[in-house]
DNA sequence: CGAGTCGTTGAACGGAATCAATCGTCGTGG
DNA sequence: CCACGACGATTGATTCCGTTCAACGACTCG
């Protein structure tokens, strides 16, 4: 799908930041920060899945994002006093913690680190700009086919389960299983174990 | 809706850069660059609409981005030899092209820039998650009320045509209309001329 | 005064969500 | 080892909500 290469934090952070970062462990429901705390560190999830949520004068919230295994969270932190929002553990999550202080401080002392952040977050943006635009095509079939269409290669791996995949496209799994099958019944794919290889490539 | 100061460039780029962009007018349908085209500036739009699309071996196009009025265009191009993506004015519109270099010189050169720029890509990240998280919701009723929600003060102004904001929240303009009349005959809401009022603020 | 656009409402259709049931696989613990 | 539960994958049936098409009034601009 993307033309830049994964958004791990693995590749962005030096080793020096790394051993300065702190693990952490979350139980589902458990908080990593609350809204209105003071900001410590940038986050990045290891493990598991972070949610970001502002929470409402009524006492609902509004979920703003929603982090993976790779992602970093609230970077925008960086750049503030307090958190404004919360961010809860929605299964079992490992987190790596860099002190915001830190980060500023590398920032400050090498330019490369700094250009290095400025470009993960630049790819972070081209990717979500992407996700918003293919989830604005209709109907299910065509969006599924501009997503096939944006791999490069004709084989595309499936790394995760197809479940996490419709939700990425903005939809039920029911609806991505069941517009594969529609697919590859009339040739467009074909599936083979963990892989969805395009055939024909009409839209 | 965003804690975060608007993302307009005029604010993040200093003054002695802008001298050094130069502006272009494009025509409808004309193109700023074309895929594989060397990558000279970094783009932003004053005025009109431009998009991002990938071409595909087919013929046919993915969009990858519609950037408006204040959006900086394809950041990513900073980091890239070539572009990987065409751009194309919707309508007529003005764009500003700040030269890849003096960028990435003034950087080198003040950090401060740099950092305003690393910020600058964090809130629109921000704003992108919270778009996507936002328009997962449902119904349509929901949706608007978490967007009504998200506005700090209970008085939303509709610095936009509704027709623009309803493409924002991922709905065709008339059910946007629809969902604001109901919010209004059930006293959600209160409209007043360009803007909105919560006034119970149940989802 | 028309042309164009936004705002608004109506009616009908279609497609996606939802609910439900089944199967396979994997890991865990008795 | 097998039973069990959890979860992914899959398909069916039904409902419902958003899209689409259509029409109209208000307003602005040339």
């Amino acid at each position: 799908m993307r033309s830049s290469p994964p958004a791990d934090f693995r590749r962005i952070l030096p080793p020096s930041l790394l051993t300065s970062a702190r693990h952490t462990w979350l139980q589902p429901g458990a908080y990593l920060f609350h809204q209105r705390d003071p900001v410590r560190a940038v986050y990045f999830v290891e493990s598991g899945q972070i949610a970001l949520r502002r929470p409402l004068p009524d006492g609902n919230f509004v979920v703003t994002q929603v982090a993976g295994p790779g992602d970093s969270l609230a970077e925008a932190a960086l750049f503030a006093e307090i958190h404004h929002c919360d961010a809860i553990g929605m299964v079992q999550s490992q987190v790596l913690g860099v002190p915001k202080q830190s980060m500023l401080d590398l920032f400050d002392r090498d330019h490369s680190v700094a250009l290095a952040w400025t470009r993960h977050l630049s790819w972070q943006l081209q990717e979500l700009r992407q996700r918003i635009e293919i989830r604005d095509i209709r109907p299910a079939r065509n969006r599924v086919l501009a997503w096939l269409a944006l791999h490069d290669r004709s084989e595309i791996v499936l790394d995760r389960p197809l479940k996490d995949l419709a939700r990425e496209l903005g939809l039920t799994h029911e609806v991505f299983y069941r517009t594969l099958a529609a697919l590859e019944r009339d040739g467009s794919i074909q599936r083979r174990k963990g892989m969805i290889v395009r055939t024909r490539s009409q839209i």
